[in-house]
DNA sequence: GGCACCTCAATTGCATACACTTCACGTCAT
DNA sequence: ATGACGTGAAGTGTATGCAATTGAGGTGCC
């Protein structure tokens, strides 16, 4: 919520950089937020990014432990299952709605994605992940539900958390051929491939969700965050 | 989110007696939630309010506008359809999950609570749709899924609210004997019957969404939340 | 009467102050 | 060494103050 790009909304921005920086795995689960580093770091009070503390953590991404420092959540295993379990459901939902209902320019848009994602494919791969992430939730835009937008972006990046902490390290192959396969389903309005590709596609997923998670480094916050302050001024 | 009910978390209380006005229609959508009347009604300080009401709206019951005093969400028939969509497919999950799987004091604790709906059935209608609204969050709280638990129980919450808007009046018979009938369905492992009726009980009760919407009037904020500030202390 | 404009009380946005809690570290007894 | 304990720095919880914004009502002009 509150997803407005309103150059006065400080808190959202926060938001923003923050969640960037946890999705790209710059801020690893575990990681300490404290509130007045936080605030020094975006120029703002702790008021400020303490009310940004409160909507990530109303969001799954941060953990809000009273009197203690904040911190990038650690999905449990098993929040991991539940949380597939529900976006499953969610994401066909979506194609439901979306099969054979997508216009042309809708099409190029998912399509100009997918080239970003093959493009940033031999980057750093939390980019990928990132952009793998960010295409389903422009496929949940393209519902014109907010809410079903709130609640898919929400999943899709406490997913990509999860992957970050259970995948194997080298799955930036993130099915980017998946991707044109379910934009093509889509387009030709065949509802039931197009739920059995989505489907497929997260179960191979989820299905890297298999191995030993990686102990919490504890880096230095003003370092972490320096290119994700860039864009909140 | 941050559901525990600690003693000493004054925002959560806060958020749950605003939670059950809402529900309750004891503000109705439209209505002001000044923070510096709250602050004084629940006898905290405008920040605290202020926290609460964030909470509430990032569970989509209140509306937040920029220098703007908050207010009571109005959903549009729109966002109507969309909440009843996913709550579709979120108690499907739920369902699947149940069948079968519930234990004999947990069933007898949905039958309490179907008894506590059935003795509130001549009480105020407001009583009987939050105490059906609460059937289904109880389920969704048998699953063991936080993430599902939080899902349902706010997609729930803000049918309840569409529903206060839409419905027509005299719609307190909402289907105590269909909860019956699931609870029955889950216990005897009929995943494909259970699920049916879910969906037949959830599309049964989305159809009273045809009526025009009632315009929002404005009591003196102060009176209505009386008999909720009570339990906050 | 109706409409534009102005003014000010009401209200929010944000920062800061202070009390209380937690935690890390150092001390001391064993 | 080791473990209990105390102490202070670091951090959060909450209230409050001040500036900025809003909008409701009044005023004057048409």
């Amino acid at each position: 919520m509150s997803e407005t790009p309103s150059p006065k909304d400080k808190v959202g921005m926060i938001c923003r950089a923050l969640r960037r920086a946890i999705i790209e795995q710059a801020l690893e689960p575990g990681a300490k937020l404290p509130e007045d580093s936080l605030g020094e770091r975006f120029g703002v009070s702790r008021t400020i990014a303490r009310h940004a503390l409160g909507q990530l953590a109303s969001e799954g991404l941060v953990e809000l432990r009273r009197n203690r420092i904040a911190v990038v959540v650690t999905p449990s295993w098993q929040d991991a299952r539940d949380i597939f379990d529900i976006r499953m459901e969610l994401e066909r939902l979506i194609v439901r709605k979306l099969a054979g209902k997508l216009k042309p320019v809708q099409i190029a848009r998912l399509k100009d994605h997918v080239a970003a994602e093959q493009q940033a494919h031999d980057g750093p791969s939390a980019v990928s992940i990132r952009l793998a992430t960010e295409f389903h939730i422009l496929l949940a835009s393209m519902t014109n539900s907010p809410v079903l937008v709130r609640y898919v972006s929400e999943i899709a990046y406490r997913c990509c958390l999860t992957l970050s902490l259970f995948s194997r390290p080298h799955s930036s192959e993130c099915g980017i051929s998946e991707h044109i396969a379910i934009i093509d389903a889509l387009q030709d309005g065949n509802v039931e491939k197009a739920m059995t590709l989505m489907h497929a596609h997260l179960g191979e997923v989820a299905n890297r969700a298999l191995v030993e998670p990686s102990p919490a480094r504890g880096r230095d916050l003003v370092d972490v965050l320096a290119p994700y302050a860039e864009e909140t001024h």
